[in-house]
DNA sequence: TTTCTGCTTTAGAGTTTATTGAAATGCCGA
DNA sequence: TCGGCATTTCAATAAACTCTAAAGCAGAAA
């Protein structure tokens, strides 16, 4: 009950398959914490991921050594993320789950639900904290230094947002030749005007 | 002593100033424990990003209601970061930080360091991974598009490589044009192919 | 040398977040 | 309507992470 995985609850794969299954579901386990992201949360990601076929939420306990609770509500969340669907199959009543398999498609859904659930917010209440300003006029120099800083980093994430909207859909694995033309635009533009564009600070 | 900020250590400073400082204080910690980067940290950055003087320890001590020890850490790690600097100024003991005030560079240095140390690893230990496989003659159908897809995601982490390389030596204030000349070159491929540059999946 | 000032380290307390286990609910066929 | 799965919820518990207080250093001044 403590082991930490492996339990074989698929016979039909080989002993080497199952290592690297569970070397990688570690792996993006740990990636994901580092990200803020629930550690279970990407490992049931990582499992579906790696399977080629959907899994039922009792494969899913036993493969993860995880609780029944635990597996639920992470697999709701994953499904709220888009990132895994539920699939039926006839004559079975349990749920089964599978995920997308594109890695591109994934990566494009992360940013676009990150940027909603995070940037947009932040903006709202950088925008805030700007009307707590007085007047230009009775401004003092450290005051309108401050505020011209929020500004820029306002504009910073409105640049940032379309530069995300204006990529993501490239972000794809059948759309990639778009994305390296413009990588390429970028290393000739560099190598153009030497190795930094602009020598550094002021 | 449980009182969250605005000990006033400053007086030179307006009250709607102060309370502008606090509540972006507030929320670049938040969204610092978002992204997994430790609360206290974005703070103690925030603080110096929004203040144009560098600050000594006792400052940011105050100012957040934080121990010396929490300080002394985190700003240490800040450093490390290359976020902030100290500074020395003559006939003065105490050390004085002061942080990075371009937006665009402080992306660009977490950009790096975060590529460095979590996406270097990474395309390490899948490559580790992808050599617990068996030769391709023994592998059954799943195992082959298990490995497609690792592969597939190392691919991904070297053109999002290549792409950031490319990329940060422009993300800086001075050097915006480019990056908006880059958003055109995509927003006006993207409304010649219509709406979507491919339907959906396969 | 001793004292004073400021920086650093660390064990444990404190806080936050994730996970479990058990009970509640829903669903479907007999 | 009941019985038997399957899913969902949630209070209690555990694990992870952060912060503090106190002690230790190191160097400057006296």
């Amino acid at each position: 009950m403590t082991q930490n995985s492996n339990l074989s609850a698929e016979p039909d794969k080989s002993l080497s398959h199952q290592r690297a299954v569970d070397q990688f579901v570690l792996l993006w386990g740990e990636m994901a914490s580092a990200w803020g992201i629930n550690k279970t949360m990407a490992q049931i990601h990582a499992l579906l991921y790696a399977e080629s076929q959907p899994l039922d939420t009792d494969t899913i306990m036993k493969q993860l050594s995880i609780s029944r609770g635990n597996a639920n509500m992470n697999l709701r969340n994953l499904i709220h993320w888009q990132l895994i669907q539920k699939v039926h199959f006839k004559g079975k009543r349990k749920d089964f789950y599978t995920a997308e398999q594109d890695v591109w498609n994934i990566v494009s859904i992360i940013v676009k639900e990150r940027h909603q659930r995070e940037i947009d917010p932040i903006k709202e209440s950088l925008t805030e904290t700007l009307q707590l300003f007085e007047r230009d006029s009775d401004m003092l120099p450290d005051e309108i230094a401050f505020k011209e800083r929020i500004e820029e980093f306002i504009e910073f994430l409105e640049m940032f947002e379309r530069f995300t909207e204006a990529l993501l859909p490239y972000i794809n694995k059948k759309n990639l030749t778009f994305l390296k033309h413009l990588v390429k635009i970028a290393e000739a533009h560099q190598s153009l005007k030497g190795k930094k564009p602009s020598p550094d600070n002021e």
